[in-house]
RNA sequence: GCCUGAGUGGCGAAAUUGGUAGACGCACAGGACUUAAAAUCCUGCGGGAGUCAAAUCCCGUGCCGGUUCAAGUCCGGCCUUAGGCACCA
């Protein structure tokens, strides 16, 4: 084995000293921007799946700098977030410290790999000067209309008398203590995400997404298509349901309205039965998110007696129940019930005893819904529908709509299950939301010229005893003067949550060090857009869906030059402990990338990450195949001792010289690392049974294995005098018309199984094809005596020929 | 329950998108070098039949069908598994 740290500490100095990776905005060579998710440097250090994706990332950078592109290939750090905070309260120290050595950590371990990141352009989240354009964004947010206030439910621990994450409730029991989490409102910042739903569906056709990321974004969003219908209530007064079945409109035997919407609060001084309604609305709050979601629960709910309401197509009176499987933040917060065709309605009709009217024929409606996934599409006709009865029901869906339309009482809408955003957190260790509280005024935003709002110096970290952030604590840093009208005020205490900073971070590294903007219109401008951007499949719902909302935004009051600014979007595949599970430390199965690095060198772990198997799916380590890897580096070393000084390719391997040229550039561009590698190795395979090879060959091999493997192939490159330093030097070309033989292994067939090879020119004519395949022997055995029914020539491939007895 | 992937040798995986299944690598076995081991190099390596050895044949890409001259690849129906969403009207 070479020394490696040698050779990679020496390259990795000679590409920060000559500053070989630093972009330049406005160069005259075209953009690139590759981007990969910054990390949260957390306690533990790299992980080989941060590895993996870089390495990735870090090949294209480095191919397309060497084919002449202005390459960005930035990183920072994403420091605010939960497990410093947690840290902190732990040890008494100030998470900013802990985040300044974690990052130093990171840092040490990514150059050790010899990633190719322009460190001028770093930052991180938690920087003032970087935090301080994610508070004037807010602001934005808030005088363009888009940030309010409102009370919303949170996750809440009465034991720990703390706000918890969903990630910190799961099952419905607080992590800490295990205590049964429940349903606390609590005013809060919200950003109107939800206004942004149809523009985020249909940005995603300027965008070249991977499909199965495109698909989770439109899953998340959860368009549906539908009917707003209105229902008077006897007596007076009306509210409204959604639904996207109005074809079953006769078939209501009842209305139920969400526990926690607004609309109860308006009916209940018309309840009669008023403390039975509210104990269940009581029992709902009590409940957490996850128990209310869970299904089997059975569908509880109660009647509101003096209530009725009024089917609007027959007129009809039906009562009218809470329930709390009905949402009071989706839709109008109240549904037509029609248990004949929809499961849960027919469930709760069961538990309540309620009638039932099958209105589409077509299945027995006694013990299950007849659904409309099983009677869409499936010429169903209606029935018990007067003037309807007998349409189908997409015809029927047309008509009744139409005539509800015409009558005023129904409108067409879409409803999204995005929500808007709850943008407050009551934690310290995020951006305080730069607002003021004033008795008079109400809410103030900060004075731009005051930004940014720093987070304090305290003592402690954890939540007061009614749950605000810590922040609430530290009397002298709340009171402050309306920016308005100067008299006594308070700021918020709340901080943004963890996907503020990570939602404009890649417009940042377009003008990284701007003091007077968060970046110059010129600088993303020149840089248009990133072009491609890896991150993990977990972040294709919330992050990747945060961050287009926060883009367009800002393009739509003119401060960024895209409506989309990612173009790419690919997912890499975890890395899997040797035991194919997820590696944790509990599992033991903990690999580090500094022990493989100290042992193997980065670019035996770089080839190892690149070759482990198809870069979008999981893979487990193999310590064992790393190994291989780094016996391809020593074979690479070796074969540098058949040098003959020739300038040009050896004539009996310049064709599969031609054709991995062609096949690495490929595959590189295709996220198809793995085979990259392979035929590197089937190259080297190659040139190690010549008694001799060019130099050229050699350089030529160095060049196209670089990207992947920087160090060494720099390092021979340089031993062997044969040219430019590589990271200077341009991307090899292929010769078409050298990539193939003149003469290939032509199969021939028999009824579709190979009874033959021959040897044949590659212009070799059809008909000479087909009179070469029957003089094998082989093939005369099988063809003797039967009718030759058909030959199917495929050129330069094969010949099959079709027999009967 | 719904959506999305994935099932190919002992293992990680390839397969020009319908045209020689198993490239490349690991592991393993035999041999060379060595006093020996490691390293390195050479040979073999899906299963079965056949043979001194070969040639050659049969079976084989989760299961069952179908389309086709030809199916890992396309179509229909299942099974297993991983991940995401989950009372969204």
């Amino acid at each position: 084995m070479y020394d490696f740290k040698k050779v990679e500490q020496k390259w990795q100095r000679y590409w920060e000293d000559n500053k070989i990776f630093e972009a330049k905005t406005g160069s005259e060579k075209k953009p690139y921007y590759i981007l990969v998710e910054f990390p949260y440097p957390s306690g533990a250090g790299l992980h080989v799946g941060h590895v993996r994706s870089y390495t990735a990332q870090d090949a294209i950078a480095r191919k397309m700098r060497m084919q002449g592109y202005n390459v960005l290939y930035p990183m920072g750090w994403d420091a605010f977030g939960a497990p410093a905070e947690q840290y902190a309260i732990k040890n008494h120290i100030h998470p900013k410290e802990a985040v300044k050595e974690n990052i130093k950590t990171f840092k040490g371990q990514m150059k050790s790999l010899g990633f190719s990141f322009d460190w001028s352009r770093e930052f991180s989240t938690t920087d003032p000067e970087y935090y301080k354009w994610t508070q004037w964004q807010f602001l934005e947010f808030y005088k363009h209309g888009m940030a309010y206030k409102d009370c919303v439910a949170v996750n809440w621990c009465p034991n720990c008398k703390t706000v918890l994450s969903n990630e910190d409730a799961a099952g419905g029991v607080c992590e800490r203590c295990g205590t049964g989490v429940v349903q606390k409102e609590k005013s809060q910042w919200m950003l109107r995400m939800g206004d942004y739903s149809e523009d985020l569906l249909k940005g995603l056709d300027d965008t070249n997404f991977a499909p199965k990321v495109k698909l989770g974004q439109i899953n998340w969003i959860g368009k549906s298509t539908g009917v707003e219908l209105d229902i008077d209530i006897v007596g007076g007064g009306k509210f409204s349901i959604f639904t996207t079945c109005i074809e079953t409109v006769y078939g209501i035997t009842f209305f139920v309205i969400a526990p926690d919407g607004k609309l109860i609060k308006e009916l209940m001084p018309r309840v009669e039965n008023k403390e039975e309604a509210l104990s269940y609305i009581e029992e709902t709050k009590k409940k957490s998110a996850m128990d209310r979601t869970e299904l089997n629960k059975g569908k509880t709910g109660c009647e509101l007696k003096g209530i009725k309401a009024i089917n609007p197509v027959n007129g009809k009176e039906v009562p009218v129940f809470l329930g709390d499987f009905v949402l009071g933040d989706y839709g109008t917060g109240a549904v037509m019930a029609v248990p004949s065709h929809d499961e849960r309605d027919f469930l709760y009709a069961k538990e309540h005893n309620i009638p039932m009217i099958q209105v589409i024929e077509g299945k027995d409606t006694s013990e299950h819904a007849f659904e409309k996934q099983d009677y869409l599409g499936k010429e169903c006709k209606l029935i018990n529908s007067e003037e309807f009865t007998g349409l189908t029901v997409e015809e029927a869906k047309e008509k009744i709509t139409e005539k509800l339309v015409n009558k005023g009482i129904a409108r067409r809408v879409n409803n999204y299950k995005m929500r808007d955003w709850i943008f407050s957190r009551q934690r310290f260790w995020g951006e305080p939301i730069p607002m003021i509280n004033c008795p008079k005024c109400g809410w103030v935003p900060m004075d731009e010229k005051d930004l940014p709002l720093l987070l304090p110096d305290v003592a402690e970290y954890e939540p007061t005893e009614n749950g605000e952030s810590p922040l609430a604590k530290i009397t002298d840093w709340v009171n402050t003067k309306c920016p308005k009208c100067g008299c006594d005020a308070k700021r918020e205490t709340d901080t943004m949550p963890n996907w503020a900073g990570s939602s404009w971070y890649f417009l940042r590294f377009m003008d990284a060090n701007n003091d007077h903007e968060f970046a110059s219109m010129d600088a993303m401008k020149y840089w248009n857009r990133v072009d491609w951007y890896n991150g993990g499949m977990e972040h294709t719902a919330r992050h990747l869906l945060y961050a287009r909302f926060w883009v367009q935004f800002l393009y739509n009051i003119g401060l960024v030059p895209n409506k989309e600014m990612i173009w790419t979007r690919v997912s890499h595949g975890m890395i899997l402990g040797s035991n194919g599970e997820k590696m944790s430390k509990s599992k033991g199965n903990v690999i580090n990338p500094d022990d493989i690095v100290n042992e193997f060198g980065a670019d035996t772990l770089r080839i190892y990450e690149m070759f482990i198997g198809d870069y979008q799916m999981d893979a487990a380590w193999s310590t064992d195949s790393l190994k291989g890897c780094s016996k391809f580096i020593d074979r690479i070393i070796k074969l540098g001792e058949k040098l003959n000084g020739s300038n040009e390719f050896s004539k009996d391997t310049e064709i599969l010289m031609n054709q991995t040229i062609k096949k690495v550039t490929e595959d590189l561009e295709n996220i198809k690392y793995n085979t990259a590698v392979s035929s590197l190795m089937i190259l080297l395979n190659e040139l190690e049974k010549q008694k001799e090879i060019s130099n050229k060959d050699y350089r030529t091999l160095l060049l196209i294995l670089n990207p992947i493997a920087p160090h060494i192939t720099e390092e021979l490159n340089e031993k062997y005098n044969l040219g430019e330093v590589i990271c200077k030097s341009s991307w090899p070309t292929y010769d078409s018309e050298k990539l193939v033989n003149d003469t290939y292994e032509m199969v021939v067939q028999v009824n579709g199984k190979v009874r033959g090879k021959i040897e044949v020119s590659i212009d070799t004519k059809e008909e000479e094809m087909k009179s070469l395949a029957k003089s094998i022997e082989n093939v005369k055995t099988f063809i003797e005596g039967k009718q030759i029914i058909k030959e199917i020539v495929v050129p330069k491939k094969l010949v099959n020929i079709v027999v009967k007895d």
